[in-house]
DNA sequence: AGCACGATGCTCT
DNA sequence: GAGCATCGTGCTT
């Protein structure tokens, strides 16, 4: 069983970290069961001048977290019922964060399934509701277990792997911030043909 | 299999 | 009081 990534992961280039965050493995404690699944999706959010990021007003009680030190959780509510997860990235002082938006469950399958209701986990608010995530764990340390939420190092992912694009959902934000190729997957195993999602 | 739309509540102006 | 870094349902092809 392996450690928490380290905070000096996080202490890089967003880019670089959401990058690095596919494949990984996140992990949950809940009732003291371990709940796991590697990342297949994120997305960037880079500083006040990304007019995609919640921190393009300034600093509000909502988005403090980004602003504090890299590998803490930033989580957030939004559209009345969903909660989503971040990894807060890069120096302290320095809002950016990497948004975790789908996950391949491989720990505790059958409880994450049961949560869903047998629904899919591909989806940050998905993904937060079949691990139990929510406004409680806002600001929690990943570089620790205390919190029971950490990400560890699992299979690296080669660069033919993965795909970019833009990141999802920015209807109203300026270019080039709404186009910027910003979100990282890797395309679920099952890929071509009609049975994906 | 794809699109449209309503739900729902918290945060900021 | 508006605007969401969405999801699920229900209706259309």
């Amino acid at each position: 069983m392996s450690k928490p990534l380290p905070r000096k992961f996080y202490n890089r280039p967003t880019l670089t970290v959401a990058r690095g965050l596919l494949g990984a493995r996140l992990v949950r404690i809940l009732d003291g069961v371990r709940l796991a699944g590697i990342i297949t999706e994120s997305e960037a959010y880079v500083g006040e001048e990304d007019l995609g990021c919640h921190a393009k007003s300034g600093k509000t009680k909502r988005n403090a977290a980004m602003y504090g030190p890299p590998g803490h959780a930033y989580v957030y509510f939004t559209y009345g019922n969903h909660w989503m997860l971040n990894a807060v990235t890069e120096r302290e002082g320095f809002p950016a964060a990497a948004l975790i938006r789908a996950i391949e469950p491989v720990e505790g399958v059958e409880i994450i399934l049961q949560r869903r209701g047998g629904r899919d986990t591909l989806g940050p608010g998905k993904l937060a509701q079949a691990l139990g995530i929510d406004g409680s764990l806002n600001g929690a340390d990943l570089c620790t277990q205390e919190s029971g939420l950490w990400i560890e190092a699992g299979t690296p992912v080669p660069d033919e792997a993965v795909v970019t694009g833009p990141r999802v959902g920015l209807y109203t934000v300026p270019e080039p911030w709404k186009s910027i190729p910003w979100r990282f997957r890797t395309p679920p195993l099952k890929w071509e043909g009609s049975s994906g999602r």
